[in-house]
DNA sequence: GATTGATCATAT
DNA sequence: ATATGATCAATC
């Protein structure tokens, strides 16, 4: 039997957030799925967000669509992150939408990419598509704030890409530009569009795009993780 | 094999 | 269309 259960509300503080996530590492997703009466996908081809939505469950966040962070009263945000065997990220991180219109003025301190990665709770997920969506085990989970050299990669990339936007070159944008955060769609295909400041100035319409984060730079946020915790 | 651009489900 | 949760898959 297996001594776990759900939260069914959230978690007033960080250690207990922390804790439970901690409790959860080791346990494959088959496991916590069952227990939570939630049916298994074959892969995640339809189901791009079923894991996150599965942790989500299990950590008491407020489970669905607000646009807050999960865990309003904590100011923490939760992101699973699917990484292979050595525990390095197979995909890039979503963070959120890029206002493309009504940016005149804004300023990286009160930016919505700061703003969500104040405060994070990783929980890398074993991710190979070779193992069975069931099987795939919960990682060591870490709770993150960036450190003074992240926050200025950071906002390095945000201020190079929204000048781009502001200066209406958002389709000149591609994922090669920014060190550690980069600039691609985020839209339900590419017929969904957007508006956004053209080349002259003019409302243009766009596809959808959202900031992510690079590999590189979760990458060493887990590795630094993985380092210190084997001490 | 890694990366970029495209895409999937669901709720509002 | 926008927000949440992300991964897929064509192409380099």
């Amino acid at each position: 039997m297996l001594a776990l259960s759900p939260f069914t509300s959230p978690p007033e503080t960080e250690a207990q957030l922390l804790a439970q996530a901690k409790r959860l590492a080791g346990y494959t997703l088959g496991e916590l799925a069952a227990l939570a009466g939630m049916p298994v996908p074959r892969d995640l081809k339809r189901d791009k967000g079923w894991t996150g939505v599965l942790l989500e469950l299990w950590l008491g966040a407020s489970a669905g669509s607000k646009p807050e962070q999960d865990f309003a009263a904590l100011g923490v945000e939760l992101k699973t992150i699917p990484v292979d065997n050595l525990g390095r990220p197979l995909e890039t991180t979503f963070v959120c939408v890029a206002p493309l219109t009504g940016n005149t003025g804004v300023v990286w301190e009160t930016s919505h990419v700061r703003h969500k990665l104040k405060r994070v709770l990783w929980v890398p997920i074993e991710g190979s598509r070779d193992i069975p969506v069931a099987e795939r085990r919960v990682g060591s989970p870490l709770l993150w704030s960036p450190n003074e050299e992240e926050e200025q990669q950071l906002r390095l990339d945000w201020e190079e890409l929204m000048d781009l936007i502001v200066l209406g070159q958002v389709t000149r944008i591609t994922a090669r530009h920014g060190e550690v955060l980069q600039l691609r769609p985020k839209a339900a295909n590419s017929k969904a569009l957007t508006e956004a400041i053209g080349e002259h100035g003019e409302p243009i319409l766009t596809l959808p795009r959202g900031f992510y984060l690079k590999k590189n730079f979760t990458s060493a946020l887990l590795a630094r993780h993985f380092f210190l915790s084997s001490y």
